[in-house]
DNA sequence: TAAAAAGGAATGAACGTTCATTCTACTAAT
DNA sequence: ATTAGTAGAATGAACGTTCATTCCTTTTTA
């Protein structure tokens, strides 16, 4: 096993175990076993589980934003981008299962309201494009004249909690399904 | 102090460091000090901290649901109907941060899981004002045809994520702010 | 004064982290 | 070509800490 082998397995452990069981469910000896690695090698590759967790939490972030800008057309209506972007995030989603559980977990934790304050009053690139698409459609008037905050909840909302629904098994996304929750979430934000 | 202060103390201490700090920041020792009560006293009243924590919750929506179906008219319009209740339930969760933040925690977490599961597969009273709305807002196609589910995510989603933002200082969410941001939310689930 | 309630030190399990040791792969010397 | 030496990667038992829970003592109640 290379090198760089051994913290690809571990940051593939740490996913599955945390998506599956939490972080409670993660210690870093289950990381280790799981991961095939002796407990102490996991702090050759980070310095402690925090570290760990956001790096984790990183690189599923940069899965993430080139998956969803595939194909985008920023000079398409409002309209279509959103309808591009939100199905793109939420098919993600139900395609990677684990990195959903995951990046809910996170953003549910200490970790994650850090991260949220930095999203929403920052600079932190990667969800630049939703935010320009809003502030496009805002412009355009062809969203409602809400602050940006508003906007994200209303679109990003629905999106969490059908992919969690999804995940969990109490609803059945098809393709015809996520198309018309889409279509529903930009009833909500469209002017 | 007579009896079931002490219960409604460590009831008190539990919901507070757990919104605050998270079920991670809330040791058993640090509610009985806060509670003003020795440790083992919690255990004259919760089995476990399991049951402390189931507990607080069912008391929690012991008090939600009276406070938003206060002043709900069954008999008037689908529209009326789903603002009144999607405004009140927002407006509890920002006058009451400790409960939103605790809840919030608690559907995050293990013990949530199985909850969702109840309300969305099973019986469950509580959430049936909001089930019956939704079921009568289909027949009357005043909403959108979607699986009940879809419709929940399309209300729940927006209002947890902006009463979230509200709570944690990122925006400010006044009368009528409120009141746009629902409407959107009907925009969104209505036909 | 007997019984119930409360208190908080003691207990043991679980966890993150450390560190002395072992293993591996590569280089230098013969 | 074989051996000896070396650096750094890997290991996992051991450590100290934290926490839920228990248990025995003290206080309150009836």
């Amino acid at each position: 096993m290379s090198k760089p082998d051994k913290r690809e397995e571990i940051v593939r452990a740490s996913l599955e175990l945390i998506a599956e069981q939490g972080f409670h469910g993660a210690p870093m000896a289950m990381i280790a076993n799981r991961a095939g690695v002796g407990a102490g090698t996991i702090y050759r590759y980070f310095e402690n589980k925090d570290v760990l967790i956001t790096e984790l939490y990183r690189e599923l972030e940069e899965r993430i934003y080139p998956a969803i800008q595939e194909r985008y057309a920023a000079e398409k209506p409002i309209r279509e981008r959103f309808l591009h972007l939100s199905t793109a995030l939420l098919q993600y989603f139900i395609g990677n299962p684990l990195d959903f559980r995951f990046i809910e977990q996170f953003h549910n934790s200490p970790y994650g309201v850090a991260c949220r304050r930095g999203k929403l009053l920052g600079e932190k690139e990667g969800c630049d494009t939703f935010r320009e698409l809003f502030e496009d459609g805002i412009t355009q008037q062809a969203m409602k004249d809400l602050p940006l905050a508003i906007l994200f909840a209303l679109a990003f909302g629905p999106i969490l909690a059908v992919a969690r629904d999804h995940i969990l098994g109490f609803i059945v996304l098809d393709e015809t399904m996520i198309s018309r929750t889409m279509e529903a979430c930009w009833d909500g934000v469209r002017r």
